[in-house]
DNA sequence: GCTATTTATAAATCTTGCATATTAATGCAT
DNA sequence: ATGCATTAATATGCAAGATTTATAAATAGC
């Protein structure tokens, strides 16, 4: 018994029409056709549905018992099939994503506070964590995609440049660092530097530009937040290098960036995900969102992926950060 | 979007068995065929169901979040063909037969009873009415078909010959009439005669036997009950021409009865039903048994039909007899 | 690197479904 | 009653779609 979707709204046709020429009409299929579909059905379930002649067509008994079984069958479906549709033509689900700390307390909260607004239905779960950790929770499906540092080469993992995160040195205002002509390696080697932990991925980078511009960074003093690092600059302890996103730099009067005259100083961010897996339409759409502002960013000047909040802010938000 | 049952059938036997191969030797298709299924189901809801490559097949997060709705979907959509594949194999629902009334109290509580003891799902509704109600009921399909004398010549209705209803002479025993080499009209109008009421299509039987004989029916007396009929028998005040079938000859010794020899007094009981009309598979299968009880008993003597109730009785059935 | 396994693709074949044309039946009007 | 109009059933040819066979490409394990 291979009852078919068209034979039952065939039937339903019919029944609803009162007629198989009209009902044909209906279908957009020759009156022919439909009779051979009824009666296909007919013989299917081994049960005569209408009695019909040429001049009338008229449910049986049995017609009439199993109506509102093949009504109910063909809402289900419909309803369900409009469920699926959903899925593709308006986001939703649950978006998890794995971030670097400082583009986790950076940029993303607003992007997410925007996305959200245009696509209620979607949430999302955030789980900061270091450049590592976050390769490993793309790879365990822990999560959708992953927002990292580039420079990542594995095998089963794709990455999609989204910006470059610029390490910028931090000077009070005022200070003689905002005179140079040059910010190049050697000269901001000459200032006691305030520098990242060991442990940080700023502080490698740091080290790694170091050591391409042919010396070595060493810090008058350490910090392992970046707050820390910034309060310790306004203090007058020395000049920090530190990345432009971060948003501890922000609301100080007293400070002032500048970009640093070195290739070395500046990171790719990468969007990471699994290769040949393929994303909720959810996270495409978000994922689409992120390369936008970045692009879009990328052609003006100022800090990367600077996105202002434009509602309600972070607070708003419907999203658990997860600390790792 | 017109998604096919057997693209959904496919997408759960690729979850279920974990691979292409597998799942289209389980669906005996080719291996294939089952690939442009999935991907004509992709296709046609705009998702991407599973990621696969040559070597593993696993299902995307829209495919984890649509399994759910898919196996629910066939779940009902099997239940409800099971449900409806019941009706063809085990009758069920409710008969309603009108039937006259010296059936409906003969033989036909045994046949029902016995027919409900095979087919405990199907229900009867009873309606005694003499034959013109029978027609007119069957016509205004207020039942499904029904049992009454034949010859009725209605272009929209159909009759089944049942079995012939023999009008028997009623005497009391001992009495000479059961003596008589032969019992036609005229010897039998020779006896005082204890007829039925003009009304009753047994009187009009009778009238129309007698006329054919070239006589006159002459009654002694008149009774509108067949009970009253054979009281008056049994006290002498003639001989009575009544339906052999009639329960109210039975369990006394003291008449007996005898065929006549004319071929007027014999009425033929038939099924009438509805012409084009198809019956509940219920009501096929209980007038096969009718017609086999009928067929059964032509071929053994005795009054015809006479079926004995084998277990309860009518007081056992779940019929409801409605008077008209 | 080779082999075995598994999905994807290509092409040929076969089935199925559909449309056109026609027939048969039936109600209605004359 | 007779003819007309309407409607479902049938026949047939065709076209689209599905399926199979054969083959290719990719990948994991040895």
């Amino acid at each position: 018994m291979d009852v078919n979707l068209r034979q039952i709204r065939a039937f339903l046709a019919v029944v609803g029409l009162g007629g198989f020429t009209r009902a044909a009409a209906a279908l957009n299929i020759s009156q022919p056709a439909l009779t051979i579909r009824i009666r296909q059905l007919e013989d299917q379930i081994g049960l005569r549905l209408f009695d019909r002649n040429t001049r009338s067509v008229q449910l049986t008994r049995v017609g009439q018992e199993l109506l509102p079984v093949f009504q109910r069958l063909m809402k289900d479906f419909d309803s369900a099939m409009a469920d699926i549709r959903e899925f593709s033509e308006e986001p939703r689900g649950t978006i998890r994503v794995a971030v670097l700390p400082s583009f986790a307390a950076g940029p993303l909260p607003a992007l997410i506070a925007g996305f959200r607004a245009r696509n209620p239905r979607v949430s999302f779960v955030l789980k900061d964590a270091v450049g590592k950790r976050v390769l490993a929770m793309v790879r365990n499906e822990e999560v959708d995609f992953g927002i990292g540092v580039g420079g990542v080469d594995e095998p089963d993992l794709d990455t999609i440049d989204v910006c470059e995160d610029r390490l910028v040195l931090v000077y009070p205002r005022g200070h003689a660092a905002g005179e140079l002509p040059l910010a190049s390696v050697p000269v901001i080697s000459q200032f006691p530097l305030v520098l990242m932990d060991k442990d940080t991925s700023v502080r490698r980078l740091v080290d790694e530009a170091f050591a391409g511009a042919g010396s070595i960074a060493t810090p008058a003093c350490e910090a392992t937040y970046m707050s820390t690092a910034v309060s310790m600059v306004r203090a007058g302890l020395g000049l920090a290098i530190l990345p432009a996103s971060a948003t501890e730099l922000r609301g100080f009067a007293d400070i002032a960036t500048r970009p640093i005259d070195d290739a070395g100083f500046v990171r790719r961010i990468v969007i990471i995900k699994r290769r040949g897996s393929s994303l909720l339409p959810a996270v495409e759409e978000f994922t689409k969102v992120l390369l936008a502002a970045a692009n879009s960013c990328a052609a003006t000047p100022g800090p990367c992926l600077d996105v202002e909040v434009q509602d309600g802010g972070t607070e708003a938000l419907a999203v658990g950060v997860q600390g790792q």
